[in-house]
DNA sequence: CGCCTTTTCGTCAACACGACGATTACTGCC
DNA sequence: GGCAGTAATCGTCGTGTTGACGAAAAGGCG
């Protein structure tokens, strides 16, 4: 902070998307594979430098968002995860990354070729096994992003967020049973749910799936935080 | 992304402490009064860019820290809060700031002319009066630490980061009571505290404090999760 | 020694939770 | 149509946790 002949050092600011989703009975990440180096073919998270001095960080997630998964930004949950700096993490240049976590409702499979460049599905658990490799310091990025979903299932009603518009609970149940990766009862978890005020709107409607009793329908409610706690065994 | 005439925008990248303590009281947070402009005279939290784009973000928070509070990292817990980069938000240019947050016991009141340079302590709930006028994007920062901090507590030990290496069921009681602005039963959270397995570790010394029965000295636990949580009312 | 204070241990009812039985409402098959 | 199979929903019961509060323990002080 004294100002002799220092002058403020300029760093390269990126913004990283960690897109999660249940998918095929598993938690699954939105990866891109690199097409320039370093790490070219790599897998990576969708992400890029800002546009612009003038681009508002959240601004770039939401055009990271829409530029390399074709989502758009109110379909899907979208928080700051953190941001990830290591002076060695880009061997080119200095690089920040401000990370962006988004939930999102099953995908209707991106087809390579489709819009979104090449952007992937891939189960997390294949992704963090320690044969696979990633970019960067992504592994790590990638590893938080999970633990900080399977944290906020806990104590927030953002296990919907998986859901489509319309679900039933036990679609939500298997949201809370893949991410967290247990078996819940579902007379229990339907007790519990049905207890928090605000979390499920029914709509009145019934749906059947294949066999078995119609389940209802369901809404997102206003509620944003789960009271109490639904805690996972430990 | 497309390499035509377009380059990387480089943006000064800067770290800021949101350091609270309990103090006389209440909960309070460390600032620093500006001394050159922008905002020049106003309140802000302490902080500084980076030394060098070889720095690592979370060594700069550290360097900061001494630098401006006097206080040694190892004093303290320290955590990324999270990063602000509204590009409006330093009129003189972009700045995207990574902010830190630390939770420090009781502080030996750092008189103006110490070492740490004019460093004050105030207790938020008068900085984030809507009179108090604070620099830049700061009081929303605050304001954030603060919802963290009442937030932290439920589900993580870190209350005991506000109190001396040695510490009676009190001391920890009234973190609680002050942190979330409640009063709680001291019997029951006896009971509650006790029974977390691995939170704290008893000292076998006692204490007099004043009147009353002596109280029993504890140290910190391991544990860092609070299993079952404790939950305000709301 | 009594009185006040604070800490600590106990009690009790209300509630939440895990395990699991029973009922309801469908589909599919004979 | 009747019956088996399946999934959704409702209930029950024992256990553990919580909130409210009584009571005892252990100090200071006059």
């Amino acid at each position: 902070m004294t100002d002799d002949a220092w002058t403020i050092p300029e760093v390269a600011v990126a913004v990283d998307l960690a897109v999660l989703t249940v998918h095929d009975g598993a938690l699954q990440i939105m990866l891109v594979r690199r097409g320039i180096p370093p790490f070219e073919g790599m897998l990576a998270l969708p992400g890029g430098f800002l546009a612009s001095t003038a681009e508002d960080l959240d601004a770039a997630a939401a055009r990271e968002l829409t530029e390399e998964t074709g989502l758009g930004t109110e379909d899907l949950h979208l928080e700051q995860l953190g941001t990830y700096g290591a002076p060695d993490r880009d061997p080119r240049r200095r690089v920040v990354t401000v990370c962006y976590l988004a939930f999102s409702p099953d995908l209707p499979t991106p087809t390579a070729g489709g819009d979104a460049r090449e952007a992937i599905l891939l189960p997390v658990d294949e992704v963090l096994d320690h044969r696979t490799a990633v970019a960067f310091d992504h592994k790590k990025i990638i590893s938080d992003a999970v633990e900080r979903a399977r944290s906020k299932l806990e104590y927030t009603t953002l296990g919907a967020a998986f859901c489509p518009p319309e679900f039933t609970m036990t679609d939500l149940r298997q949201v809370y049973e893949i991410v967290w990766g247990t078996s819940l009862d579902p007379r229990n978890f339907h007790r519990k749910i049905t207890g928090v005020t605000g979390f499920l709107v029914p709509t009145g409607e019934r749906v059947s799936r294949q066999v078995g009793r119609p389940a209802a329908l369901y809404r997102r409610g206003d509620a944003t935080v789960l009271h109490p706690a639904m805690l996972r065994n430990r």
